[in-house]
DNA sequence: ACCATATGTGTGACTCACGCAACTATCAAG
DNA sequence: CTTGATAGTTGCGTGAGTCACACATATGGT
């Protein structure tokens, strides 16, 4: 029983509490399941319309679990299909339903969030960034392919744009300049 | 935009990877769903025989749920119903099989969670491990019931019987001393 | 130009893990 | 001895996802 260990079990407990929580309130701002909620997040923040094979890459799921998802959350009114670049592709875009939702579900996540640091000082919360952004990097570094690592990430919170975003500079760092909303 | 925003965010897309990964990784040691890993994880770090509804508690299953998982747990192998202290109750515990099964989550956990840390240095971890501390009893007073805050942890690198969990401690501090496995 | 193969979407049948409602058995209190 | 809480269980339904497959479109080699 080591010293890492005791620091990775403190880590991976807050993580999943974390986790659980930020889940059921997108969730609930939503009216909608977590999954959904997350692809409404995801689509908040393309800058494009993906396609249902690019939200698929970012949600994790297979092609035919994407277009159930898809099918679920325009039967709630909250995005449409339209035409993609290609024949065989189609796009996904909000509504403005889905917009007011997906708004709420990034509200909701980050007052959520916020909660949690409450306790700590500047500094702490600046040292706390600094840190956990190198774990971040490292976790990108060992991962290879499945969901999106920033599938609610808030991407304006975030800084990917500018390259503010760890997770962004190290999957750069390893795999090259990524395309907008990768 | 505020840097509170921003550190929240990192914290929230940390926490869903790191999630992830570790459900994935305890799913697939387990050769379980993840929430029967969860379940054999849960089991492994009770001190006694549990009851199926503590079970349940610790996971945030309806008692429905929780006989089902128990059920399937039971079907392969993995785990056995006994008498319980009560008429009523029955208690549940892991087999050989569900031991060594235990064991592997468990191992598989902190392999993933330890390597997310490999970057950092001795000091690092140690301030990091400081503020997790802070952030998880922040948390820990904000929740009221829902499944046990740290279902995958591990006991031993806890802490918990020698006060060193600040989650077990931010408890005890809001409810009072708790009995031995809550 | 033609064919093989890859890619993106969609459908039918199914599974798995839950939840809800209802029922039974036990216990504890009055 | 009734009344009510607690624990486990069962039938039934459902949501979310998978797999296998089909179909349309794209792409590249010959």
């Amino acid at each position: 029983m080591t010293d890492l260990d005791r620091e990775a079990n403190v880590l991976g407990a807050l993580a999943l509490v974390i986790t659980d929580q930020t889940a059921a309130a997108a969730a609930a701002a939503a009216g909608q399941s977590p999954s959904a909620a997350a692809a409404l997040s995801a689509l908040h923040h393309f800058l494009d319309r993906p396609t249902i094979d690019r939200l698929r890459q970012v949600l994790g799921l297979t092609p035919s679990g994407a277009v159930r998802l898809v099918d679920r959350l325009v039967e709630a009114g909250l995005v449409t299909r339209g035409p993609g670049a290609d024949g065989r592709s189609r796009s996904v875009a909000l509504t403005a339903r889905g917009r007011r939702a997906a708004t709420r579900i990034s509200a909701a996540r980050a007052a959520l969030l916020s909660g949690t640091l409450a306790g700590l000082s500047r500094t702490e919360r600046d040292t706390l960034h600094g840190l956990l952004g190198k774990v971040l990097a490292n976790v990108v570094q060992a991962k290879e392919g499945g969901a999106w690592i920033c599938r609610l990430c808030d991407l304006d919170a975030c800084g990917r744009a500018a390259g503010h975003c760890p997770a962004a500079n190290a999957g750069l760092a390893k795999y090259g300049p990524p395309s907008v909303s990768d």
